[in-house]
RNA sequence: GGGUCGGUGCCCGAGUGGCCAAAGGGAGCGGACUGUAAAUCCGCCGGCAUCGCCUACGUAGGUUCAAAUCCUACCCGGCCCA
């Protein structure tokens, strides 16, 4: 009762944007959230150098807990995350050695920062490690501290342990005991930092609802826990990757902020209020305000606009957004790419793939595929010509045929190339300035 | 371990000696229409700057004028028996 702060708000805010999914008791959820400021964590594997959209709602969803004047703690599963899904038919993924976690957790934390603050007053934020605490406990320890508390029956009548025992692959005793080891999780961080609450996808559901059942069991304490609805498609498919099969990084040196702007300003129509609601800021209001002024004229894309703007500005903070935001202006604004500046170039070439290329190669007859290859536009000879007889492929805003020859002349600045494929695609060829 | 069926292009899946770079579907790409949308229609979709040649149908050999298709060995997967 020391804080008053919190916003009485949150649970309805969740509930009306659509964010839950599963809860424990909502009222006593309620009535401990009114109580003052709770520490809620949330899970991130470190399996890769970067998180990516995948794990937006559990960053956002922490932040929003913190900015209701809660107490957020991001875990890095260091020990889950050696351990890792096993799902994968091909062997079993060996422990990650020290170096690729450390590497990982370095690529993870600066995106960690982008939202949630650790160094607030009042409820800074802060970074658990589950190896910490799991990496010396022995096995004995285990099996008397978590495995006692738990029956094998209620870890098999779990959702995701019976689809696997039913289907033809099985499922390996690690995978099987990895919900042990986010229950303890969860108890631990109960008994030694005073965390009441889990969030995450509801995929997760199992797992944190059997720390739940460990934290009552084993300190007779109540734990809550909330999980979100999984982000799809209209057609069911996962966010998680481009229609390319390109993976959504939030680093940005996986994913270039333009990238990621252009993947979100190609939203549908649909899909806008749903991603307002879950992936920003934006009060319910807001949303329901743009959503509004899009469906008045949706060929201006407001809502795409203000969605990618939006999302692109707090993965990657406000200036990259406006970058991206000057490079999309600039290849889809509509004005000639004749009238771009010289610095527009500058941002272009961060933003696009770019490709440094001799100013020999000007002028020199059946230049044009091999630059094409080069460029990235094409990954063959044999496409390049195929995209060049379909009349897909443009200098700068003007079509071009397989006889065209690149010259000095289609330099902007006399430096650049924009080569367009098809409608979305950019190609920028950098012949440097003049030597 | 024995038997049996199978392993085909990004995925699914036809093809069982020449007409096979390999049907069909999906994905993807380009074009038209558009709103950098959806739906629809058209085209493409191994490589070689391409009317011909090369590389490909689990791997390695073999038979044949000719093999994804037949033979042998091996590897991998499904099912049945033990």
């Amino acid at each position: 009762m020391r804080h008053m702060s919190t916003d009485p708000n949150l649970l309805d805010d969740l509930i009306a944007r659509g964010l839950m999914q599963d809860t424990t008791d909502l009222e006593a959820l309620a009535q401990r959230l009114k109580e003052g400021p709770i520490s809620v964590y949330c899970g991130f594997d470190p399996t890769a150098q970067s998180l990516h959209v995948g794990n937006l709602i559990g960053l956002l969803t922490l932040a929003r807990f913190q900015r209701a004047g809660h107490r957020p703690l991001p875990l890095a599963g260091g020990a889950t995350g050696m351990i890792g899904d096993p799902s994968g038919k091909s062997s079993e993924r060996n422990l990650l050695d020290d170096d690729a976690l450390a590497a990982n957790l370095a690529g993870i934390v600066p995106i960690l920062r982008q939202f949630v603050d650790f160094e607030a007053d009042e409820n800074p934020a802060k970074l658990l490690d589950n190896r910490a605490w799991t990496i010396s406990v022995s096995i004995l320890d285990f099996l008397r501290d978590v495995g006692k508390h738990v029956t094998v029956n209620q870890m098999v009548a779990k959702e995701s342990v019976k689809n696997r025992m039913e289907g033809a692959d099985g499922i390996s005793f690690t995978e099987f005991s990895y919900m042990l080891l986010q229950a303890n999780d969860f108890a631990w961080l109960f008994e030694n930092e005073g965390v009441e609450m889990q969030i995450g996808g509801s995929d997760q559901w199992g797992n944190i609802s059997l720390g739940v059942d460990l934290v009552r069991r084993r300190t007779g304490g109540k734990a809550h826990a909330l999980t979100w609805p999984l982000l799809v498609r209209k057609d069911g498919t996962k966010y998680g990757k481009t229609a390319g099969g390109e993976t959504l990084w939030l680093d940005a040196a996986m994913m270039s902020p333009y990238r990621f702007y252009q993947t979100w300003m190609q939203s549908e129509d649909d899909e806008l209020r749903k991603l307002l609601l879950w992936l920003t800021f934006l009060s319910i209001d807001e949303v329901d305000a743009v959503v509004a002024e899009h469906a008045e004229a949706p060929h201006v894309r407001l809502g795409q606009k203000r969605l990618a703007k939006e999302i692109t500005s707090l993965v990657h903070g406000v200036d990259a957004a406006s970058g991206a935001i000057e490079a999309s202006e600039a290849v889809f604004g509509g004005a000639p790419v004749e009238a771009l500046s010289a610095m527009t170039f500058e941002i272009l070439a961060d933003e696009l793939p770019t490709t440094n290329v001799d100013r020999s190669r000007l002028d020199v007859d059946d230049n044009l595929v091999s630059l094409l290859v080069e460029g990235g536009v094409a990954k063959s000879k044999s496409e390049a010509g195929r995209l060049l007889d379909q009349n897909g492929i443009s200098f700068n805003d003007t079509k071009i045929s397989s006889e065209t020859v690149a010259t000095r002349a289609d330099l902007q600045h006399d430096r650049f190339l924009l080569i367009r494929k098809g409608k979305k695609s950019m190609f920028l060829l950098d012949f440097g300035g003049p030597s």
